[in-house]
DNA sequence: AGCAAAATTAAACAATTGTTTAATTTAAAC
DNA sequence: GTTTAAATTAAACAATTGTTTAATTTTGCT
């Protein structure tokens, strides 16, 4: 695996980014790509093979990193419903930072016809899904969380709420009276992450 | 608009649904839709007129009699955690008895190059969360429910959980050890929806 | 049976897709 | 300056897309 990038591969992995975000990845045509970069059709096989190499190399570019920062969380001498909101935090900041590669990765990837060969895609969701783990067990030995949730299922709470709000963008711009991209951004990084915390530090603690 | 189909549109109607609910919207032919379904492929533009146009009647023809279920739940004399329950399974059984259009309504309709013009859909959304709205409401001047919880974003807890777990099947199935399409249903209708309403419940009620 | 409308078909259409080829330009090395 | 490899290009490729056409069959009605 190629992981050294000159400046033109990267600037077609940006340019694929953004077109990604905006039309998805089957939505998006090689041509819109070179189009938008400046550069011959040819170029995009040419550097990576192939549309879905192209996409590889993207998610690769863009998730190296994640679970560095997930372990130095693990170790950070914090309460574990400190934890557990800087854990969330951290992920919807990366995701919205990400959210062109990010959706792909977790939407369109799922139902594409020639499942994508990429190993370590399925390693880094199990990764972080022990990061999680790691942590809530942490909180229930320390017994500060209920030891009755299924912990796989937090994570479908935390992303899913994100995505959702995410990819119905025009309607909750609507709904909540967001007109630029500016503060829909700034509530998904103030408002929309609290309420992910509080949701998950009620469902970890309250008491029935 | 015609909204009286004949035997043979529902047909294609059904085909379309699995098919997208497979591989989505764009992943989806003509082609493919008539080759399922046993008919030429000019019989889909015959009978709706343009992929789009099948896509707007299968959206109409699925989302029919939602709303009237969620104005007798919200007349129904229950508690109002008993009625976030009732209508967080309403909402999981619909979803998934019918995940193949509301994916391509949730997420992919979103990203559409020629944006779908239904004006009925974004009213759809509105009715849903006006109904969330009234129970969440009524548990709040009951006092049962806390008062500061932003209750738009209720919703994209609830579908967004739901669809996250769907959309990661693959990663899903192997992590809780299910084998079958059966077995994975099952664990939507019982344990994943009983996860949302514990999460959503620990939101409403639990003490800060 | 005869007729008109509806249903169905195969074929063609034009547009777009990802990818490859073969020629040309640019860059680097000697 | 010549040579060699890398970069870039326009063009062509084959496949697939949604849609339309024009001919044919089926159906329903009198």
């Amino acid at each position: 695996m190629n992981t050294d990038l000159n400046d033109k591969q990267i600037e077609i992995l940006k340019v694929a980014e953004t077109l990604f975000a905006e039309k998805g990845f089957e939505g998006t045509s090689i041509r819109d790509i070179s189009k938008e970069a400046n550069i011959n059709v040819a170029m995009v096989s040419y550097y990576f093979g192939s549309k879905e190499k192209l996409l590889e190399a993207l998610i690769l570019y863009k998730t190296s990193g994640l679970k560095e920062q997930l372990v130095n969380l693990i170790e950070e001498k914090l309460e574990p419903v400190e934890k557990i909101n800087k854990l969330i935090e951290l992920y919807v900041n990366r995701l919205n930072c990400n959210r062109g590669i990010y959706r792909v990765l977790h939407f369109e990837l799922a139902s594409m016809k020639r499942a994508l060969k990429i190993q370590s895609l399925s390693d880094i969701k199990k990764a972080n899904l022990q990061s999680l783990e790691i942590i809530v067990q942490e909180g229930q030995t320390k017994g500060v969380f209920r030891k009755d949730v299924i912990i796989p299922l937090i994570m479908p709470t935390i992303l899913g709420t994100y995505f959702h709000f995410q990819m119905n963008k025009p309607f909750f711009e609507e709904i909540l009276d967001l007109k630029t991209d500016e503060e829909y951004n700034t509530y998904i990084k103030t408002t929309l992450t609290m309420h992910i915390q509080q949701t998950i530090k009620a469902l970890l603690t309250y008491e029935s």
